[in-house]
DNA sequence: TCCTAGGTCTTGAACGATCAAATTCTGATA
DNA sequence: TATCAGAATTTGATCGTTCAAGACCTAGGA
């Protein structure tokens, strides 16, 4: 099989290279007659574009970079993935590639950043994990390399689009369900007060129950949910159903039940692995089409059409039913 | 800032541009002065090879592609998530990176392939769940295109390298651990016959505790794994202890012994997320090493120095020990 | 008939690196 | 001192594409 290029193509057609080359990035230009002949040229010799060609004259790749973080906590691992997975379907459907990176920080990240941006010609990122005084989203701003966050900037103005999911809608639909199954006092197991989207998972429960409810608040895990559930359940007034910020403390929520023979409904978040194991209620986070909004954006800066005011995505979880709650 | 190339170091450090070239990609035919005057203009300028350049001259990308699958059964998702981080890594450590493709099936999946090595020039392939008549390694062996397998090629003979985990080992070690323990009826929960990697799982069991143990097969699931267990140990002579060729099949079995209220020790595989959560013990993989030993091998094949016959690694998984056996 | 405008197509140069071949430098030998 | 081999460095061409500018054709108006 020889190598096909441009060339190869335009003598097939009987036309010039360039003609080609209008013929594939500015069909209008060319006469309807010319186009199908090169057309069918192009499909005869199964030629493809060679990205690096392409790119050495415009500059851009057609590859977009994502951050691939260790599953941290074990539980919440999957949700990534999901995302990932979904960024890849979408970007190859725009024409675009996903390339991976793996960072210890976020200083370590721009130094990747920068790698990428002169080795590559990357032509965007796709940040996730945003957190209060992120550095990445100026580094990238002051560059006005093109990004988008999957995430809000949270303490931060909306200088840049992002996607999100409306982490409180999804507490309060959660406290909505166990209200009208006719639970009278719902508590809440979450994150000390600090965490974007653990104080909008709180802010959510708090808003659709009122300011009535116990809560309390510990480090993610099982074991430290099993502690902090068990002091809410020895209460005076033990709640009868539990929210909780994730599936971890859920299910250390659980277990505190089980051994304090109360009966306690228990609604978990993220609708991870371990929720579909062991018939955990959940919160859902639709990942995909998270990542599918993602690419969007990137495509409308890429395409230099977007609105000169960056777009914002909320997207509204769904609650999973299971034995739990 | 304006752009760096090869050129604008050549005039900084006073020699010409090819010069700079082999100081980068062949030291030793410079001499010594001369290459650290170079390095101090490269350093000073920031300078970074352009990939795109390089690639169009030389035909290599200096990338490697993987497939991203969506997690599948949920449990077993984060498998494919942390080999993803350690091949990332390990590739990132040798000077390449990592583009990810989805894929619908197997002849889905070499379509990409072909518009991959057509388009980006792809350097090398990492193939993920090979299994039994596995179309895309004999399409790529057909083109000479460098690739890996994570997991043996299941009846054919190794006209690759490949890297694999010793599933047989992992479980002939639980069933070992469980002997020690003093377990004198050890039980397997696995797969119907016919995958390898489920078949090589059982064989570690039945090679550690010899032909009268009592096993079942049953579909992948938590569900499943009950219902299999539950049989299991309503039998006349029901196990003390039980195998389990997978997490999800491990939680059933041990949901069904807390049912039945008997005291059954139960060993997963994967150690999942799941596991890590309820405290199950379960046989994990080298993920992380695995990724590694593939990049390596890839590296090798890339750089020619690859042997004659294929490298085969197998590594062996390790016991991790929790609360269920 | 001539000129012009617009549509269509072609030509030469350029992107930034490496290859292959030519050239210059160096030091040892006769 | 002249010669020469080998090391060190430079020069010109090239990879496949797109940009910018020019050439050609056709139709319509003066």
């Amino acid at each position: 099989m020889e190598k096909v290029t441009i060339a190869t193509v335009a003598q097939r057609a009987g036309v010039s290279r360039q003609t080609v080359s209008n013929v594939i990035n500015t069909p209008d230009v060319v006469r309807e007659e010319t186009r199908e002949r090169v057309r069918e040229a192009i499909t005869e010799l199964g030629y493809r574009v060679n990205q690096a060609a392409r790119q050495m004259r415009t500059g851009r790749s057609r590859l977009i970079a994502v951050r691939i973080e260790p599953a941290r906590d074990g539980i919440n691992g999957s949700v990534l993935d999901r995302f990932l997975h979904g960024l890849t379907d979408a970007a190859g459907l725009a024409g675009y590639r996903v390339m991976l990176y793996t960072a210890a920080d976020d200083n370590d990240e721009i130094a990747t950043y920068d790698e990428l941006l002169s080795a590559y010609d990357l032509d965007a990122f796709v940040l996730t994990s945003t957190h209060h005084g992120d550095p990445r989203t100026s580094w990238l701003a002051a560059r006005s390399v093109p990004f988008v966050t999957f995430g809000r900037p949270w303490g931060a103005p909306d200088t840049h689009s992002w996607v999100d999911i409306d982490n409180a809608a999804g507490t309060a639909d959660a406290t909505r369900h166990l209200l009208a199954a006719g639970h009278q006092r719902i508590g809440f197991l979450g994150w000390p007060a600090g965490s974007g989207v653990g104080d909008a998972r709180r802010e959510g429960w708090h808003r659709a129950f009122g300011p009535w409810g116990v809560s309390a608040a510990t480090t993610d895990g099982v074991e430290s949910g099993a502690v902090a559930a068990r002091s809410l359940l020895t209460n005076d007034e033990p709640p009868s159903a539990l929210v909780c910020a994730s599936d971890s403390l859920a299910l250390g929520a659980l277990q505190a039940a089980r051994e304090l023979g109360c009966d306690c409904a228990v609604v978990g978040f993220d609708d991870t692995a371990v929720a579909q194991a062991i018939g955990l209620t959940s919160v859902s986070q639709p990942l995909a089409e998270a990542a599918a909004r993602c690419m969007g954006l990137l495509a409308e800066l890429l395409d230099g059409r977007a609105p000169s005011v960056p777009t914002t995505v909320l997207l509204p979880p769904s609650l999973v039913l299971r034995q739990t709650a």
